[in-house]
DNA sequence: GCTTGACTTGGAGTGCGCTCGAACCCGTAG
DNA sequence: CTACGGGTTCGAGCGCACTCCAAGTCAAGC
């Protein structure tokens, strides 16, 4: 799979993957005779993951620490269990912090939509008596 | 209230303080004989929200136009509650795909505690005959 | 009167995460 | 043979959100 392709399944543009391969998030993509990148499709998953651990907030240096430890294979796999269980524990206090946002988004909300009421309410009653 | 007092009780910094001022965030603040800023009490619930917003990933446009609606004070309530209701649908959606990513997250872990768990089965009896 | 410490401004610097442009190379279809 | 639609590298630029430094002002305590 050339560059193009894996961009247009990956949603990632062939600019931002070229990026992603020079500081070491995806690994060095074998080349075809002329030089060009030429991707296995297993490399989809890791992208995928990728952009979880992105979508959950985790800062590039660990994203680049795990994906290191990905590329040394073997023998790394409780210090990657580490980096996620830890992780893990971040995203819950995220996911909890932006529950209790959401409360304070409602109830905000709820008072200028009770003050619009009042205002309708007003406007259908100019004269009250 | 002068500046280093607030940024003990809002946890952001005296720059980063005067930094929102610049930017629109908080209002200009009023000031003491000397040019000092000195804050009213009640900025500590403005600051506080504008920490939900960002906690929430509200985007800096939104919360500058957010800021400079309120700003305007009076008959900006419906834009305001317009940017509130399209954050908060943005918000939900957010949290429920970090859930997910949750899910997939534990998943992995999984995987590895039991990729852990036999290594140290195998440990435990060297010679299985 | 002098030191200390909190404040002031303006502007430079930082780290993240892309994003884009320039200039070039290469294989294939017409 | 040439035009095109890919690909390549290198490096600059950008938007966000601070963060910090330099150089100065000012009020209060010793």
């Amino acid at each position: 799979m050339k560059i193009g392709e894996l961009a247009k399944r990956s949603g990632l543009s062939a600019h931002t993957l070229r990026y992603y391969e020079r500081i070491g998030l995806l690994p060095q993509a074998d080349r075809d005779a002329a030089g060009r990148r030429d991707y296995d499709a297993s490399v989809l998953a890791w992208i995928a993951f990728l952009g979880r651990l992105k979508a959950t907030g985790m800062p590039i240096r660990d994203r680049l620490r795990y994906a290191a430890l990905r590329e040394q294979g073997a023998g790394t796999e409780p210090q990657r269990r580490a980096l996620l269980e830890r992780h893990r524990d971040r995203v819950r206090a995220q996911v909890a912090e932006q529950q209790a946002c959401l409360l304070v988004l409602d109830t905000k909300i709820g008072a200028y939509a009770e003050a619009e009421q009042r205002m309708k309410d007003n406007d259908a009653q100019p004269n009250p008596n």
